[in-house]
RNA sequence: CGGGGAGUAGCGCAGUUCGGCAGCGCACCUGCUUUGGGAGCAGGAGGCCGCGGGUUCAAAUCCCGCCUCCCCGACCA
């Protein structure tokens, strides 16, 4: 490619609104250009970068079987009524991308279980046919809150998406391992540190499912990791093994202290800050409406989070308002049950000491709150949260948190979406009609560009991996102006690597040294070569590797023949 | 959705306090010089100052409304 004729401009300065580093550098590299906020255009080198990705995820796929398809963007609104997810997904991730075509209701699909579990029990009617997984790469639609740094969180973005159809559980399990593999084999070549993580599995619904975290500083998700075993999850699935219970600084009878304006942990640790009162020393009581819309109280320590279980959402303002039992600030465990209220609690309450927690009276706390003497639990589990230091659940050593990004998701769904879609069945060898066992998964094409060029880039610009680097070389003649022997050499070297299908960005624009390699650095081809007059008086080119800024020097007349074979 | 900030040429910004010709750097076009790490000189083109209304002889600037963008926060009692 002539560089003098790609539809390229390349910034000094970055836009304002670009905040961290691989944001900047692919608008001012000249890959992508902003069209509202969290929609991009990909400008000729981006879409090179996009199309590298997703040709090893398309030869990865293949290799595991699966078959690529193309599902439409534009979905039936009606579809999702059938599987229930226009409510479960809630009205603030589809209004956005609601749209109406000729009277009919449609959104802008921001995934395709519908679609792909539709079309598959319309075409599928036997076991003979199973299993089968498809898979697309294509554009979707979700209503960001906040779309941020540049390809990573995106409005509208790049997705592969592959679901598999069996006819058992084992079935499913076998599909997903290979996909499984598969992911593993796409981030490898994509030259990312990854980590499968055990995972929560959320909106989709399904069981085991696992999250492939790229650890990185501009991470939105965190995973806890072993230190020491192989254990890893994300933050909402984690566990840990029982903690040391801490001293105890509540008393043994449940006694009930004014502590006006104190709501929340914090303040009342402040509180009580004469008795050395820690917040793993209160117990935290956290409301929430369960499915069926019955107010369900959860019990963790009070330095953790909350994990809602799925299904489950917290009290809004509205829901304290309707029940007056469950006072905001000033909730506790005891006699909870009598008021109809369900109590869930984490496994870590379980250690029978006395907890400080609310009297369920405004403005009051109590001490010595007990299990089974002063409250009991309905049901245990893990409600909480890991932190740096915890146990880890399957070898006790601590556990560490680590930022990451998530750049790829795979579900086992079991029936999900095979029972609550009409007739999607198939018939078993025993001739009776049974439900698809699906599984589902996904891969952030567009966000792996900004995840990949975030792990590759120095101060000067990007440093691509050669698996994805827009082009093979950059070949950089100086001066070809002025020296025709340096715009021969330079031309014969483009011939004869595009002849043997090495692409090679060639820089034949009349512009300084400085510029074309201040613009070289930037766009960040893993491999320069300079053809100057300095060099060919030697008959020799010099080559540049741009990762480690290595360079040496290659005879002109091998030049080809040598950089080819790289 | 709550709080904060910002919209002026393709990009980065000044000008807004205190109303009075629309500015600077980069990029772009023409010419000459220069030529191995973002060159110099001269000339030139490019603007709905986010949008709509209002005040005024006069509005980028003051007032009202709206839109867009960025940052922080968003169930943790």
């Amino acid at each position: 490619m002539r560089m003098s004729r790609m539809l390229l401009r390349t910034l000094r300065d970055a836009p304002g609104d670009a905040e961290v580093a691989s944001h900047r550098l692919l608008v001012r590299g000249g890959y992508i250009r902003r069209v509202a906020s969290g929609v991009y255009t990909f400008l000729p080198l981006g879409q090179r970068v996009l199309a590298k990705i997703s040709q090893i995820v398309r030869e990865e796929m293949n290799r595991a079987g699966a078959q690529e398809i193309l599902m439409p963007v534009l979905q039936p609104r009606e579809l999702w009524e059938q599987s229930g997810r226009v409510e479960s997904l809630g009205p603030e991730v589809y209004s956005a991308f609601e749209t109406e075509c000729r009277g009919a209701d449609f959104v802008l699909g921001p995934t395709h279980e519908e679609v792909v579990t539709a079309m598959v029990s319309a075409d599928v009617d036997s076991y003979r046919d199973l299993p089968v997984t498809v898979y697309q790469i294509q554009s979707k639609f979700r209503g960001e809150a906040r779309p941020r740094y540049g390809l990573l969180r995106g409005r509208e973005f790049i997705m592969k998406d592959a679901y598999s159809f069996d006819e058992s559980p084992a079935g499913m399990k076998e599909s997903y391992k290979a996909q499984y593999d598969a992911y593993c084999a796409v981030f490898d070549r994509c030259g990312l540190p990854y980590v499968p993580v055990e995972a929560q599995s959320g909106a989709i619904g399904g069981d085991v499912n696992h999250e492939f975290m790229v650890p990185s500083d501009i991470g939105e998700d965190q995973f806890a990791r072993c230190t020491s075993c192989d254990y890893s999850a994300n933050t909402e699935a984690a566990q840990s093994a029982p903690r040391e219970p801490t001293p105890s600084v509540s008393t043994e009878d449940l006694v009930t202290h004014h502590t006006p304006d104190r709501p929340g942990i914090d303040l009342v640790v402040e509180f009580f800050a004469a008795r050395n009162l820690a917040a793993s020393g209160m117990l935290k009581c956290i409301a929430v409406l369960d499915e069926k819309g019955e107010p369900v109280v959860i019990l963790v320590p009070g330095d953790r989070d909350v994990i809602v279980p799925s299904g489950m959402r917290a009290f809004a303002d509205a829901d304290f308002a309707r029940h007056p039992e469950l006072i905001r600030g000033y909730i506790g465990p005891m006699g909870l049950q009598e008021r109809g209220v369900r109590v869930l609690a984490d496994h870590a309450v379980a250690v029978g000491r006395p907890w400080v927690t609310g009297a369920n009276k405004h403005d009051h706390h109590v001490t010595g709150a007990t299990l089974g003497r002063d409250f009991e639990v309905d049901e245990w589990g893990s409600f909480a949260t890991v932190a740096p230091g915890d146990p880890c659940p399957r070898c006790r050593r601590p556990l560490e948190l680590v930022r990451s990004v998530e750049a790829g998701h795979v579900f086992q769904l079991g029936l999900r979406y095979s029972t609550t879609m009409p007739g999607a069945t198939f018939t078993a060898e025993n001739g009776e009609d049974q439900p698809f066992w699906m599984g589902c998964y996904g891969i952030g094409v567009s966000r792996l560009v900004a995840v990949i060029a975030e792990a590759n880039h120095d101060e000067a610009g990007l440093t691509w991996p050669s698996q994805v680097a827009p082009f093979d070389l950059h070949l950089i003649p100086l001066g070809a102006e002025r020296s025709p022997e340096v715009a021969e050499a330079a031309q014969r070297i483009y011939d004869e690597l595009t002849a043997v299908g090495v692409d090679v960005l060639y820089d034949d624009r009349d512009a300084s040294a400085g510029v074309k390699f201040a613009d070289a650095d930037l766009i960040g081809l893993p491999i320069q070569v300079v053809v100057g007059k300095k060099g060919l008086d030697r008959g020799v080119v010099e080559r540049k590797i741009r990762a480690t800024g290595t360079r040496d020097e290659v005879p002109v007349d091998e030049a080809a023949a040598m950089l080819a074979a790289l």
